[in-house]
RNA sequence: AGGCACGUAGCUCAGGGGGAGAGCACUACCCUGACACGGUAGGGGUCAAGAGUUCAAAUCUCUUCGUGCCUACCA
């Protein structure tokens, strides 16, 4: 009679792809003309086009896609803005190594012909992340795709910097900088990692001129000695008192510098005298500037010493270190070597040690822009959730420097300013000028410099949705609901966003900002290649579908803490996915078409009342936990509820009446269990999208998709508080007997008789309704209810509430072992009466804790009392035969 | 050096002032007509240690010890 057999496993493959197709094709994940007030729309922590599906994507994505597919079954308009980061340096590497492999360079293929093959690069492998996502079932809206390096948002990057540079937040200057010698390029701040690494601190004689004596100082870097214009110290330190002004000579090339002082210098460091070094060192360079020290680079580009650096000229800077303490060696010019810890800056894309360098290079000055971004999330305008990231993010606003936004590379938005060849001047402009506004000059060049990267991603909310033009996205979807991403870029990207966003929208790009954590290996370890513990997600998906790997993440996704993901969870979840599929296969063998119910004629049993509720209540929960990004909470939920409310006991209960005689009745609860399975497929269908839809496009009276069915409601007249109760009731009695059954180690084809002594009239009546449910569920023979009935001799015993079980066990009960079982459930209640006792006990308790509070113990200390004596009761009975 | 988290069952973690929870693992009994990727039942915790606040602390405060992470120009 079943509507259609299904397999007994549920097998994703078969599933995933054939409905990603079809939401695809029939465009169901499409936002709608914008229509005003009603809409929510999240962009997207746009890929690297370079990158591969990590986990770090998985999880946030599929929390964006829970949302994305919640929200929309809401009826909201939804956008989910897809698109890419052309990713500036980490895309040229990629396409180097290419060039490499075939034997050649960009420097020989030209800067035009690299940026065709840049291009071809993308076009060929840049989709690839984009179909990983889809893989993971992520609903975009994929006709609004976009990149970083498109015709639009190139637009909105010349727009942004040319009013930045007309407002003056933009300038140009030499500054010592972040340089990798191997990306060959200047790097922000931020983009430089500190990595502890194990290194030495070399103490050096830097004689007086006069010959006699000399001042020893610390440093961890001999070889930029080579530039230094001066030493320091501290003008309170008594070591060095009236020695500045001296002069020491620059071992090994022999030039006279100063001696200064200057209260930079720790004088718990070290010797207290600091070698300064201008040109390379960051610190140095600002005492420079004050003292008005000569800068002399002697390393260049490359890490290669210049000709400043004499006879080191040419040699790799690493190189120069060790020749050139050989030669303090001999000179006799070194105190002492000691092993020393400490940070290194390293590039974040290649990992080569940073060479500080001065160079000319185009800054924001961020100041202005962060004091507004701080106050936006002052005022509550943005909320960041968890909300202990809101400290982070001031901090970092409130001690920001300006932030160096060109880059020696050519891969990326070429800065927007030109020079003129015959006056010099500089123009900044939208469009490329055709001659000199100052000297009409017409051989501009371009400034050969592109942008950092996050320059354009500081955009991405409003560039995206059409800026600079006016566009009905933009009224819209701006500002956007929700930025979901990690931590590791709240500065790099969330920060700058609020900045822009402000500035040139007037308002923030989003309302909140969820950040979750990161996921690490089982042993909490962080994911990494040279590790080898990644995960590959698609791999995950392959073997245990994407459903469940969804699942797994959200189900793990607890605020403000690190998700270690281990395969054993995923198989947990696996299984769920497959008990949803058992339940549907269940469902279906008992259908016959759609049920066919009047509503006039339709009954529904306690099971039905009670299901419906539970539905109701569990929704809600859902929806809260949702709306509150506790995604593990709604995941939790909903699986307690399907898994040990649904299938466990309702769809156990349904079976009689499905295969009963009553043909009301039949119908009634078909149609009950019918509606509820739907309602728990789409509270499901946000994080588990595929097996969902698959079942519910087989269920009958289904003809549109689940994606856009409405997602359940909470309703108050579907809350039966009787329903609750006397549910609550047959469960705690079916439990007492099965409880007995195992714990007395009864199979289960052996049905017991069972005797149940009750307290009230009404219980007895719920109980003898539902008593076909207790014989099955149970696994009862005769089930006797009665008052004031006495212990049947050979009976084993449970309480629930205030009523009595005896499970009947003539020739089965020994008799011991039903005094310890029983002694163990006195102790057990006994433990619980005292502490209830000792409370009613405290006159502080009664004084001043809440009313409510104290009536409660002492409704528990009651019920616990006459449960106990009727436990100690029992357990008298055996002593007396015993006897 | 500062900052932020976190120490709860064997493991992985929820919870967050009024009687300790889940999943996995474990034990026992079951292939009962959706599901062995399953069912029923069971064992297991001084909620890191110490002090304080409170009628009441796993939960709030402080200290200590451990573990992660982030930021930082100490050469």
């Amino acid at each position: 009679m079943g509507t259609e057999i299904i397999g007994k496993a549920y097998e994703p493959r078969d599933t995933e792809d054939k409905w990603y197709q079809y939401w695809e094709k029939n465009g169901l994940f499409k936002a709608r003309e914008g229509d005003g007030n009603d809409s929510f729309c999240i962009v997207i922590p746009p890929p690297n086009v370079t990158g591969t599906l990590h986990i770090g994507h998985a999880l946030d994505n599929t929390l964006q896609d829970i949302l994305i597919r919640y929200k929309r079954m809401q009826g909201i308009n939804t956008l989910w803005q897809p698109g890419t980061d052309h990713a500036g340096i980490a895309t040229q590497n990629v396409v180097e190594r290419d060039l490499a492999d075939k034997g050649t360079n960009r420097h020989a293929v030209g800067r035009e012909k690299f940026i065709d093959l840049v291009w071809e690069w993308r076009k060929k492998y840049g989709g690839l992340i984009l179909n990983q996502l889809r893989r993971l079932g992520c609903s975009c809206d994929w006709s609004r795709e976009r990149f970083t390096m498109d015709e639009g948002l190139s637009r909105a990057v010349r727009e942004v910097f040319v009013t930045l540079y007309e407002e003056g937040l933009i300038y140009r200057g030499d500054y010592i900088i972040n340089w990798c010698p191997r990306c060959h390029t200047a790097l922000a701040d931020l983009e430089v990692e500190h990595r502890e690494v194990e290194g030495h601190l070399y103490h050096l004689r830097y004689l007086f001129e006069s010959g006699k004596g000399h001042v020893t100082i610390a440093t961890t870097r001999p070889e930029t000695l080579l530039g230094d214009t001066a030493v320091a110290v501290n003008p309170e330190d008594e070591r060095y008192k009236g020695l500045a002004g001296r002069r020491l000579i620059l071992p090994v090339l022999h030039r006279p510098i100063p001696l200064i002082s200057d209260d930079y210098v720790d004088t718990t460091f070290g010797t207290g005298a600091l070698k300064i070094t201008p040109a390379h060192d960051p610190n140095d360079f600002e005492i420079g500037k004050t003292h008005e020290l000569e800068i002399i680079n002697v390393i260049d580009e490359n890490g290669i010493m210049t000709e400043q650096a004499g006879p080191y000229q040419g040699m790799d800077r690493f190189e120069c270190r060790r020749k050139i303490l050989d030669d303090l060696q001999q000179a006799d010019l070194v105190e002492k070597i000691e092993t020393y810890q400490h940070a290194v800056g390293h590039c974040y894309r290649c990992k080569t040690v940073i060479e500080p360098l001065i160079s000319k290079q185009w800054f924001v000055k961020v100041a202005p822009l962060a004091e507004k971004a701080s106050q936006a999330v002052k005022d509550g305008r943005t909320k960041i959730f968890p909300s202990n990231w809101e400290s982070v993010y001031f901090d970092w606003m409130s001690n920001i420097k300006d932030w160096c936004v060109s880059r020696q590379i050519w891969w990326g938005h070429r800065i927007p300013a030109w020079y003129c060849q015959d006056c010099q001047e500089v123009i900044v402009a939208r469009e490329t000028p055709q001659s000199c506004g100052s000297c009409s000059g017409t051989r501009m060049v371009q400034e050969t410099d592109v942008l950092d990267t996050w320059f354009s991603s500081a955009l991405w909310p409003f560039s995206t949705l059409g800026w600079p033009e006016e566009t009905k996205e933009l009224t819209t979807f701006y500002p956007t609901s929700v930025l979901v991403t990690g931590f590791d870029i709240l500065f790099f990207w969330v920060a700058r966003m609020m900045m822009m966003g402000l500035h040139f929208m007037g308002d923030v790009p989003f309302k909140e900002v969820y950040i979750h954590a990161l996921v690490r290996d089982g042993e909490g370890k962080k994911m990494s290649k040279s590790k080898g513990n990644v995960i590959d997600p698609l791999e995950i998906m392959d073997r245990f579908g994407t459903d469940a790997f969804r699942f797994t993440l959200a189900a793990l996704a607890a605020q403000g803490r690190d998700i270690k993901l281990s395969e054993e969870r995923i198989v947990g979840y696996r299984n769920f996915v497959n008990k949803i599929w058992n339940a549907a296969r269940l469902i279906l063998m008992n259908l016959d078409g759609e049920p066919e119910t009047d509503d006039d004629k339709r009954v529904y049993t306690l099971a039905d009342k009670w299901i419906v509720t539970r539905l109701s209540q569990v929704s809600e929960e859902a929806a809260q936990a949702l709306d509150a990004y506790q995604f593990n909470e709604a995941a939790g939920t909903c699986y307690q509820f399907v898994w040990h409310e649904f299938c466990d006991w309702y769809l156990e209960m349904v079976k009689l009446s499905l295969y009963g005689e009553d043909e009301i009745l039949r119908e009634s609860s078909r149609a009950t269990m019918l509606e509820t399975f739907k309602a728990a497929l789409k509270l499901l269908h946000p994080f588990m999208p595929f097996v969902t839809e698959e079942i519910w496009q087989k269920l009958p009276g289904t003809d549109q998709s689940i994606m856009i069915s409405p997602f359940p409601k909470a309703s108050d007249t579907q809350t039966d508080e009787a329903a609750l109760a006397d549910m609550e009731l047959l469960i705690g009695i079916i439990t007492g007997i099965r409880n007995i059954r195992g714990e007395m180690n009864i199979g289960p084809g052996k049905k017991v008789d069972v005797l149940v002594d009750v307290s009230s009239e009404k219980e007895a009546a719920v109980l003898l309704d539902n008593m076909d449910h207790i014989k099955t569920l149970a696994k009862a023979g005769e089930v006797t209810l009665a008052s004031g009935a006495e212990k049947p001799k050979a009976s084993a015993t449970a309480v629930f509430g205030q009523n009595q079980i005896h499970v009947l066990l003539k020739g089965l009960l020994d008799f011991e072992e039903e005094k310890k079982r029983l002694s163990k459930k006195i102790k057990k209640i006994e433990k619980e009466v005292g502490i209830s006792r000792n409370k009613l006990a405290n006159k502080g308790f009664l004084k001043k804790a809440p009313p409510e509070v104290v009536e409660e113990v002492r409704g528990k200390a009651e019920a616990l009392s006459l449960k106990l004596e009727k436990l100690e009761k029992n357990l008298q009975f055996f002593e007396v035969i015993n006897d």
